[in-house]
DNA sequence: CTTGAGCATAAACATATGTGAGTGCGGCTA
DNA sequence: TAGCCGCACTCACATATGTTTATGCTCAAG
């Protein structure tokens, strides 16, 4: 079990210290692993899960339909992210989790999350602190939606991605592995498909990035960052008390 | 002090029951009572606050600047909201906090909050809650501005902030008092100014609002809703245990 | 009463991004 | 090996929304 919880103990660790006490809690939580098959539903809109879904391997975001058909996906999950952590409190799902990829998933009743939030206070702020920084990411996502042009924005995700993934130990030195196609980055950014591919276009014609097949190799970090106007502080990868 | 932080109480016993022990640690939590002006910062990007802002009377944005010194609005706050509750955990703004109106704040130190959750792990979950609250809000946002058009948007907006400012008992009938210009609507829908004139003239062209100076009315709430894809169940106004 | 600031509104025009309808490639699968 | 499907990529054209500039209202300051 240890191996398996390992992505996100290796996040909490970052942003503070955590005891013996604590990660054997995190381990013990997790009540069993459940494999979820590319294109299929991790938890549905509506649902009341009685267990969150912590993401262990592969890639999942969590996505709304809209009346149209359109889809808005306003989360990209990858390993180590507890995707629905919030459903413990929030109860009923407002959105939908899709596994991008075949998925590797811990989960965790809710009971036990409970439990922890009697008896771990300080775990429980880390756990809650997981979620306000995806709550950082959403607003962040806010303002390059509204304010940034369409390039600017993918330069901007592609620096956030890149982060959280060597955060958790997945990039081999400049590129990560990033299965998602320019369909599943449109309704990431609100963009058609076809603009999405001209905007890739004019960021590897600059030379910023390679992205090839599943690879994406961040070519020239710095004016990426410039580019995308990147600061990786919503992400808060300083270890603090907390 | 009880009058003060009756907001925040108000809110939180739609959600689930609070023991008059917890009601007791919430009112005691304030430590003192600051006025801020309408334009004025009440927190800045980058500070490290020591304590949390609650919103006991007015209206205040969170929001962001990028280079070409466009805004990008990614809350609004009405009284009862915990402005920045999330800076307990996350230690350094990545936005700024501005009065709308001149506010009333009651400020509850770091240390305070964890106390709180240290001895009052239910209230605390209540407070994390809070926060998920706000996240599923900018979820929607997102939503709705990746995929929504300029006016379904806007009618979307109107029909949350109309519902949250019930929820605190701000709303005569069919009527709130909203005193947000034009320019930070479109701050926050991420829309020109001159887009949300059209916009807003259309919802009144169609029957749908009147909005003449700060009063906001409801005129026909159900096609509102449909015209602005809206359904209230992101706000969690259901009475759980949690 | 002026004056001026801030705001809503307007019209003409500009453009970033969307739409629709394809082509072609690589990799499964039969 | 053939056929098909998903996906990246293209082009021509459409449009929602942005930009610029200006007008007139309202209200507070003098």
């Amino acid at each position: 079990m240890t191996r398996m919880t390992n992505p996100l103990i290796l996040k909490l660790e970052q942003r503070d210290q955590l005891s013996d006490a604590e990660k054997r809690a995190l381990e013990n939580a997790v009540s069993r692993v459940r494999i979820v098959e590319a294109d299929e539903d991790i938890v549905r809109e509506g649902d009341r899960p009685s267990e969150s879904s912590l993401l262990l391997d592969g890639f999942a975001v969590r996505y709304k339909i809209v009346s149209n058909g359109r889809r808005q996906i306003s989360a990209i999950h990858v390993p180590g992210d507890f995707i629905d952590l919030h459903s413990f409190l929030l109860k009923t799902m407002d959105h939908g989790v899709l596994a991008l990829t075949t998925c590797r998933i811990a989960l965790v009743p809710h009971t036990t999350l409970e439990k922890i939030t009697d008896e771990f206070p300080h775990l429980t702020r880390m756990l809650w602190l997981n979620t306000l920084i995806d709550g950082a990411i959403h607003r962040e996502w806010l303002t390059a939606m509204g304010r940034l042009s369409a390039t600017a924005h993918m330069a901007h995700l592609i620096c956030e991605l890149y982060l959280r993934l060597k955060m958790v130990g997945r990039a081999e030195g400049d590129t990560v592995q990033l299965p998602i196609t320019q369909a599943e980055l449109g309704d990431t950014l609100g963009l058609s498909t076809v603009h999405v591919n001209r905007v890739l276009q004019e960021l590897r014609k600059e030379g910023l990035i390679r992205f090839q097949g599943e690879a994406l190799t961040i070519l020239d970090w710095e004016r990426l960052k410039k580019v995308g106007e990147f600061t990786s502080t919503y992400l808060s990868l300083q270890n603090e008390d907390r």
